[in-house]
DNA sequence: ATCGCTAATTTGCCAGACAAGCGGCTAGCG
DNA sequence: CGCTAGCCGCTTGTCTGGCAAATTAGCGAT
């Protein structure tokens, strides 16, 4: 059974001793998660189709040079996006598409990782277009002092850094974060993990291929003012007309790319 | 170190032939999905607070009879919906409840399992008067003729059972989920399987307290009938008034239990 | 052809051990 | 006296090896 190393880069070096492996891996990262990593990219990314088998546990794990118990923990995260599925004798299989947790941010992670399906990015927005004009519409009337201050933190974050940086992304991030919090409904708070982090892959897709051509900030501080003023109107149009304009930037972003 | 039986009676399945072994689970039910269960179900009603640590592996997996292995797959489990977290040293800590994937069909069944609190009810209808009526929409411009037969059968199957039946309810689920397959949008089949859980829960719900007083099928069939037209506006108006009878349903329910 | 039994294979679970990470304590130093 | 660096011990992380349970596939009898 031939070993696949884990980690990223080290094609040169012969994996000769786990302490090796271990020190390429990145401090916080545990083994189940470079292993569930490595399982959830090859499964998202097309590589494993569903309804094929992956090999046994203890092939794949020796093949993989780690014990039974890590790489078992590792399919167990899997098993909770709805990747895989494990039956006695049958094996872990992959799951049809409809069962993966596309919502999930590792999965979204993973998704990115590869060159994303327009199709995909496409959804995402359409998702974002639903919820979150009703969102900001919620938050300016339910709003509090303290949700109100998130929001113009943020901006200010958006102000000092680019959407270039990491940080910027972040600040972005927090904006839309602190929109939904406004809410006050916890499953829109549930839906902010996830609605974040397509927020952050999709604005680092357009930066990937060339420099933003619009300034975010005002269309932003259109819809942090509205909420902030208590009109509801105001806010789900400002909100509606802000992803648009990002709906526009990333698909001339996809076509001049590709 | 006392011992905490794991049993989840389902009270559904045949009583087989049980191997006489530490802690009876119903056949089907893996060891660990009743562990997880178990401290999902403490987490989710509030019996362990979020901040507090679950006592060590070694002592937890002893009380509860089960080897350290199970234990650690069940609390996987947990953190893959963002109940719990695990960190050496510190160990494993309830996160707070803006982490938990509240979403989630398990977590949601965890916090229906006890005396749900009516304002997540309030909001999960929330979320549903936000997504159904755009999938709605987007449905009745989307659809294509397996939609179409997909939706009809759930009508039928609503027809033939009433609510009060575990058939009912599925057939009720199964129409929901043939709107949101209807709008080819991969992210809202994910949120249908949550959505399809929050349905099949507050109705119920509804039922728990008294007969249901409506007939839900005519409703269910002009939103079917406008999807098959074509019209989005209908669609989405004829969804909205699905969703606000439901929800005062649910409320009047509330209302006549406490 | 159908049913029931057996065997084989794969995951599920168990037991014990050691490694790694990390929080807190303590001793040494400025 | 305050502060920092290093040690200690606690908790999770991983490894090893083994056995049990479940379920599919094949086989044989009816």
């Amino acid at each position: 059974m031939r070993r696949v190393p884990l980690d990223t880069e080290d094609a040169s070096i012969e994996p000769q001793k786990r302490a090796e492996r271990r020190s390429e891996r990145s401090t916080g990262r545990r083994l189940r998660g470079a292993i569930a990593h490595y399982l959830g990219t090859a499964i998202v990314s097309g590589a494993i189709r569903p309804g094929e088998r992956l090999t046994g546990e203890v092939a794949n794990a020796e093949a993989l040079d780690v014990s039974r118990s890590a790489y078992r923990e590792a399919v167990r995260v899997l098993t909770g996006k709805g990747l895989v599925e494990s039956r006695t004798k049958a094996g872990t299989i992959v799951q049809p598409r409809n069962r993966w947790n596309l919502l999930d941010p590792d999965v979204l992670a993973w998704a990115f990782s590869g060159e994303p399906d327009p199709a995909f990015i496409r959804n995402l927005f359409e998702l974002r277009a639903i919820v979150e004009p009703a969102a900001a519409r919620l938050a300016a009337e339910r709003r509090d002092k303290d949700d109100i201050k998130a929001m113009r933190a943020a901006l200010a974050n958006m102000r000092r850094h680019t959407l270039a940086t990491e940080a910027g992304r972040l600040a972005d991030r927090q904006f839309h974060d602190a929109v939904l919090q406004a809410t006050h409904n916890d499953t829109l708070v549930t839906l902010s993990a996830s609605i974040g982090a397509a927020v952050a892959w999709t604005t680092q897709f357009k930066q990937r291929t060339r420099a933003l051509p619009r300034d975010p900030v005002p269309d932003h501080a259109r819809v942090s003012d509205a909420i902030a003023a208590g009109d509801a109107d105001a806010a789900e149009a400002a909100m509606r007309a802000l992803i648009d304009l990002a709906l526009d930037d990333t698909r001339s972003a996809m076509n001049a790319a590709g």
